[in-house]
DNA sequence: TAAAGGTGTGAATCATGGCTCACTTGTTTG
DNA sequence: CAAACAAGTGAGCCATGATTCACACCTTTA
């Protein structure tokens, strides 16, 4: 016997993969899920493109794991500022302006989360993470239902109707890298309109 | 001098062309953008190849063709709707329920004119398409501010979250091709209150 | 019918980008 | 150091599907 795995090894090979995923990330945020290729993580990384193969099994898992890590920053803001103080309609106010401002701090990033074509494999994903913004609205809409702040409504569809609405309103402003704040206030009183907020 | 086109020619190319875009639509109706290839182009009109390069110039040309028809239908029949008689409120709820009622009707179409990840080219004729839709929304929202039977607010934005939120809304419903009463008239309601109309 | 000017054809070519694999270069331990 | 075992490498392979093109076959007119 002479080799086995040392801790040394082993932490060489997360902080090799993290980084591999930082300049993933990286070419998304420049040029989308286009430009994401392994020759060109290769590259970014200064190794060659067969040690790709050797931290992920193609470029669906690479794409798919930038996708989520990525996606699970946003649903974590979002997530936080639903759960912070106020009733139903503050909550969701900020959450709103959360998802904007952020959406706006890194345009072309949200893009690609929003609507970019991607891989099937990243699609999937995709549909993943929209079903969980949708279930944490939804929340928000259940709790204003019952506590007579909103409307009484199909929360499940409502909370997929805001998704859409906060998705393709910000599509066209964000082709400009100015964070809009007439853009972000008129949104927020759509949404709150929508879900029949108490003015 | 011997040979000038006849209108018994053109008449045969016409046909010809308008033949393939029917193909070409059926193909996108039956598996999406995806399912949309020069070979299976040509196998379902019973032709070579490199015939359809005689009637378009490339599969851009092709795509994108196809995609404008399919879409310039729906449009037209929104527009019909928000231009049929009665109050702002009452042609948006119309045009909600004709974009819905189609949208179920023809699932797989709807979510390849809505969502499906498609070349850039298609891509490029999705967005002057979801314009042309907001800008429609865009009128009637206006209308409605301008008669009071809405709340003032930035009309574009909100006929932008309009079509997010219908577009959105929906996907999920799509899965299932049954057209889902129920799904429609929480939607009508959602975007009637988004607007701010009066109940 | 001959000449002119198409249209139809599909095997072959090209372009793109993911992926492999025979090999080199570490790393660990006795 | 030598043996044992990974990790690193990148030129070339491969799959997909668009596109071409030299040639055969129609249509029209003098």
């Amino acid at each position: 016997m002479a080799y086995r795995e040392t801790d040394l090894v082993r932490q060489r090979k997360v902080a090799q993969k993290s980084g591999l995923l930082h300049t993933a990330e990286a070419l998304v945020r420049e040029g989308g899920f286009a430009a994401l290729t392994i020759q060109a993580v290769a590259e970014g990384a200064g190794i060659g493109v067969g040690t790709v193969y050797r931290y992920f099994s193609g470029k669906d898992e690479l794409a798919t794991e930038v996708f989520k890590r990525a996606t699970s920053r946003e649903v974590s803001a979002v997530r936080e500022a639903l759960n912070g103080g106020g009733g139903p309609a503050a909550c969701l106010a900020t959450a709103v302006e959360v998802f904007a401002v952020r959406a706006f701090a890194a345009p072309k990033l949200a893009w690609a989360l929003i609507a970019e074509p991607v891989d099937p494999a990243v699609d999937i994903a995709r549909l993943q993470y929209r079903k969980t913004y949708t279930a944490l609205f939804e929340t928000v809409v259940q709790n204003g239902i019952v506590s007579g702040e909103f409307a009484p409504q199909s929360a499940a569809l409502s909370a997929a109707a805001l998704v859409g609405a906060m998705a393709e309103s910000l599509l066209g402003p964000l082709d400009s890298p100015v964070c809009d704040a007439d853009t972000i206030a008129a949104l927020r009183l759509f949404c709150l309109r929508a879900v029949g907020a108490r003015c």
